[in-house]
DNA sequence: TTGTATGCGTTATCAT
DNA sequence: ATGATAACGCATACAA
């Protein structure tokens, strides 16, 4: 194996010192119009090509920063990423993706982020870490910004106003004469569910109605199926007349149970989605939905962590709220009366 | 700004020399119990960390490799990145990600990861660059893992068997009657299209039947919606009663004209599907669906790209084949007699 | 068995 | 204006 072709052979080549090429190549410091020319003769001829790592390695800085995700295979957080990298592709940044479902994983990534000299993290962790002297965040000498997390530990982030969100979504079915409203959305155990499950208790008590939690389904695992749930609560004494759930695989199952037991929608069951617009456009009819946007969400991270690195951000912390819009669809209808 | 703790600071702390420091924390070379004790004391009471990319530069390999890819939106990309990531973190190899949708871009990338020594590249380029001449992956000097492409230049690859996938398809639809099958799948300037189109032809050739190039949409882009397409097609004096469409937006654009024609489905129209397993889950009935194991493209991705990085790999290029299975669900029915 | 010294490829500082 | 050289932090070949 030959070895690669340095600044040395250029300079070699051009007869001129390691020093001058780097001043050329890079534009700093002074070079005649005479040395300019010979070194990039050198350059051309012998196919010069920088080697970065030796560069990070002598100027301090990798540009890469890291982002730490439970899994890529998310729809949402597929959408984020694919945002994130093309902005920061636009920045100069590259991006090294790390996959962590726990808080021992969470430490070691954070660490081997630190460890590999990256500049920064943007991180949506699978733990919040309610307890801070167990946050792996907290340790982490790189600048985070925290993507729709709230950790005790104060982060820039950019956080998604479910909470609001959900108001306009429950509104929108109270107008329609809904008073029996199930919800199936992420755990409470991190900020979107939470966010949302306090947005849609605080609609129901503004409108005077009761909460009910068996009409609320939480699962941990954006994975799981809603059938079994689905089908336990539309044989209540007074099943609900309407559903608002997560787009992923939430919505999916219950609807299917709902078809399957001969309920049509909009006329039986009024359905409001939360998601992708991709995976919202597979329905039919149409669903209402609740959406928001996903490239202000990725050029907020992208600006905060950028800013944060090049220490332009002010000292204090920073949150960018993302808002939710109520996309009307053909899936919500007026309720039944009963 | 306070310097970092390097092995020499260790090295002063335990009263030894760096090179004692480097082969007790390597485990290569003799060391004492003594010496390892003190080394490891000094260790942790400095929380000595490595630097990661001074060892590399020595080392000369970085344990990362990249991953080119047009769109980390597109479901089956980022389930796929997904999993190769995970399995990556198994081989102690970090991920680059890097988005690219043309061949400039493709050039630029790959030129990028070998000047920032990665060890491999696994790509799913947007071209699959018929004239060698112009191929960017041709003159790469890394080893190169290609998913499901197929370029002129021999690579490593995995792939996906979309032309026995699709006789699948067509043959189930055959059995069940029909005779006129739509075809809505990804462009064939690509594997994927192009292969699912060979496979469809063949199964309607030996069945006998003529190939009708009205009722076959290709789009180049994965967003792009069929509804138009669909809405014409159904208004022919023939219209299809069958349709083999991929799962992201060609299928669900379809499906929403023919509801909303009032077809129903599968009595008016069977459906069968290509995709992942939770889009396509987002519809009811269940849809009939082709898939293919995207665990097993992964593994077979990051075994081909690490033997070939450690030589392990034989002397001529190696495929794999991934096989599609036609999962039967409710969407196909016996064609009406017309 | 342990210590010393060199190289990896750059950039940057300092002489000249 | 340009050249020589140190330094980044580590691993390793070789000397002791």
């Amino acid at each position: 194996m030959t070895r690669r072709i340095s600044v040395h052979d250029v300079a070699k080549a051009a007869g001129v010192a390691v020093g001058s090429v780097s001043r050329v190549l890079n534009e700093s410091g002074y070079a005649s119009a005479d040395l300019r020319q010979r070194v990039h003769d050198a350059v051309a001829r012998l196919g010069y090509q920088p080697d970065y790592t030796a560069r990070h390695r002598r100027t301090q800085h990798s540009k890469t920063i890291g982002y730490l995700l439970p899994n890529i295979a998310n729809p949402h957080l597929a959408v984020h990423l694919s945002e994130v990298e093309r902005l920061l592709q636009l920045e100069g940044y590259s991006l090294l993706v790390g996959t962590s479902e726990h808080p021992e994983r969470d430490r070691e990534l954070l660490n081997f982020f630190e460890n590999r000299r990256l500049e920064g993290v943007i991180a949506s962790p699978m733990t919040e870490y309610r307890d801070p002297a167990t946050c792996p965040f907290a340790n982490c000498k790189l600048p985070v910004v925290l993507v729709d997390r709230d950790l005790t530990h104060p982060f820039d982030s950019v956080l998604v106003e479910h909470r609001l969100g959900l108001r306009q979504a429950v509104k929108y079915l109270l107008t329609l004469g809904h008073r029996r409203i199930a919800l199936f959305v992420s755990s409470a155990a991190l900020r979107p569910g939470r966010e949302k499950l306090i947005g849609y208790k605080e609609s129901l008590e503004e409108a005077g109605l009761p909460f009910d939690e068996r009409i609320v389904f939480m699962p941990d695992s954006w994975l799981e199926s809603s059938k079994a749930h689905m089908a336990e609560i539309l044989n209540f004494d007074q099943p609900p007349t309407s559903l608002i759930a997560i787009g992923t695989q939430l919505l999916s199952g219950a609807v299917h149970v709902a078809c399957k037991m001969g309920l049509a929608i909009p006329e039986d069951l009024s359905v409001i989605g939360i998601g992708t617009a991709d995976t919202m456009d597979l329905m039919y009819p149409p669903v209402t939905a609740l959406r928001y946007d996903f490239q202000r969400s990725a050029m907020a991270a992208v600006r905060l962590i950028v800013e944060r690195i090049n220490g332009v951000a002010p000292t204090g912390v920073r949150h960018v709220q993302i808002a939710s819009e109520l996309i009307i669809g053909e899936s919500c209808a007026i309720a039944r009366k009963r």
